[in-house]
DNA sequence: TAAACTATTGGAATCGGTTACACAAAATGC
DNA sequence: GCATTTTGTGTAACCGATTCCAATAGTTTA
């Protein structure tokens, strides 16, 4: 059995293809078809479960009614349901969403761009690496669409939607600080990306308000591409080496999974021996015994945030040029691990 | 700067787009092209970033090279990371990866098959929903290639890759009844799939085995739709209401999850008070204390197989009609949550 | 030397829509 | 009653790659 074609319906009804395709895309009035030619067409179509074929469409208008999603890793619990939520919101738009992840590499996430680019999406959505900085650039000099989310590039203009990295922080630390830690470690990776230097910065402030000083052996910083082994000998080393420390801040989730780890090889009771905080929410915080106190990514909302100002961009309503970002606070959630000192 | 075309080379080398073409797709040999006009096309080609248009491609092949993954829940750890590793599998051999979730809902998935079909996917990863046999039995009629992962359709025969339920609920329950456990109680989700009947059967021919009874209050079913909240009441009343048990299999890892919260709002602590063990591993389980006995996933070799089954049946190695299955064996991982009992 | 090949390359139809433009018929204006 | 505008529909160029079918030049064979 064929495909059918709008020739094929055109045909059928006697009339011409440029009627057919009107009808199809809603132009009946504005192009003036008698509203009994458009009858007769979308009875046809319907009964003969005819679809354009996207490809013709594509290669004629240049739009592809998809947009590309790039994530750093879609089998993580944050961006697996941020790319589910796009998903939909997409969807309600008449998109469809590609995604890849880069696994935190720049030639993945180079490659990614471009192999989308040559699949034609109308847009990004992309959590960029440090290293992509270029290509970001082109995307912004050849004016195609694109959001940055979760992460920023220093010094280059984009519409993004990310934390506010550095108030989380801050009020995590204060958090841990009002209830009586004074001898805080911050645990995180080697990074150049804003959101990680943020986190620091929120958190030395914090320390800095407080009268509190940070000794340099009290922060750690391990390597995003090491195994997770090797990652939680590291932060054992470290917790060993520290025995003064009286609460533990992990500046990412998968850091504080790894971290609680840690500290069960060292045999250290949470929070009795040690309290914990940790950046970003996830099932396993919340269900630990103890739970483990957060500041939350509101995921939901900036999925929606993202999607919806790509969808501006792609719409022209926002120009490219005109960049907007769009800061989400962080949402504190106290839990089980980090309860009040006694002196 | 306007896109440049296979057109603009030939020209600039004064060459046809025929011979550009033969070059691109590496038939220069096949269709006798001299090495050095070969060479000429490619460097001009690297030397101007060219880039065939995939949709002109498309057009004129039929073909998009973009597979659609259709799973229940990106979101979802398990199938969260079968997505990551598809996607990357499938870049490797030049395909694309379009994703969906349906939320285990009929009409989301139906929507998502015929949306992808008119954006012309080359073949699907199906998670099948229980209402969508039509939709399977109308793809299979037209030759689409496709594959059904995680859970099959009843007395449909079609290209799968599913864990082998069975076995797994039974070792599980055998591991159970080894360390002197025999009132089991099993906690499942109300679902004609077969996943989810195997995973029963499993569980009672292995206490059928064991000549152990299986009362009818011990099994707990629950809606798969309702809240988290409505659901972690409703285990919350079972645990109460059957104090006679001393282990607990849920069938899921969603189960297992929402089961631990409401053992603990039952004041029950794992092992010592009920012992637990769960199908389906993820982080939580691994890292809770205690730690969770489960029947693993092997992620990696689900995704791998079923996106290699894909690729045989696009490219006709394997008939759609010559169905084939893969059927992987769960793994039982032992951890605190199910000692040997002491009597 | 003409016929028959072979090795390379080019011309042009084609895929299925979109849309500028042309054109006919009907309605309106003067 | 003729010119002009409005209304409705058809024609055909075009998007960019693929591929069948020639075509040309150079070689070999009879």
């Amino acid at each position: 059995m064929k495909k059918i074609s709008m020739k094929d319906i055109a045909q059928e009804l006697n009339t011409s293809i440029t009627t057919v395709s009107f009808v199809i895309n809603g132009k009946s009035a504005e192009m003036g078809i008698s509203p009994a030619t458009e009858k007769k067409v979308r009875d046809l179509i319907k009964k003969r479960g005819f679809n354009p074929n996207s490809a013709a469409r594509m290669l004629r208008t240049g739009k592809s009614k998809t947009i590309g999603l790039i994530v750093e890793d879609i089998g993580n619990y944050f961006f697996g349901n941020i790319a589910k939520i796009i998903e939909v919101e997409a969807n309600k738009n008449g998109y469809s969403v590609f995604f890849s992840s880069t696994e935190n590499n720049d030639d993945t996430a180079r490659q990614l761009i471009n192999k989308m680019r040559n699949s034609s999406v109308d847009g990004y959505i992309i959590t960029a690496t440090q290293g992509i900085r270029e290509e970001i650039l082109k995307l912004k000099k050849e004016n195609v669409p694109f959001v940055l989310i979760d992460r920023l590039i220093p010094d280059v203009e984009t519409n993004y939607v990310i934390l506010d990295n550095y108030s989380g922080s801050y009020n995590l630390t204060r958090h841990l600080i009002d209830n009586g830690y004074q001898k805080i470690g911050f645990i995180s990776i080697f990074s150049e990306m804003s959101m990680m230097t943020e986190r620091e910065k929120g958190f030395q402030q914090a320390m800095t308000d407080a009268k509190l000083t940070v000794p340099a052996k009290s922060i750690l910083k391990v390597n995003f591409s090491d195994s997770e082994e090797k990652i939680i000998k590291t932060i054992t080393r470290y917790v060993k080496a520290n025995p003064q420390l009286d609460a533990l801040f992990f500046a990412t989730n998968y850091l504080g999974v790894m971290g609680i780890d840690a500290l069960q090889k060292c045999k250290l009771t949470i929070p009795t021996d040690i309290a914990v905080v940790s950046f970003d929410d996830n099932d396993l915080f919340r269900l630990l015994s103890p739970s483990i106190t957060v500041a939350a990514q509101p995921i939901k909302e900036i999925a929606i945030q993202s999607i919806e100002l790509l969808l501006k961009v792609i719409k022209k309503e926002q120009k490219q040029s005109m960049t907007v970002g769009e800061i989400i606070k962080p949402e504190i959630i106290i839990r089980e691990s980090s309860p009040k000192i006694k002196k």
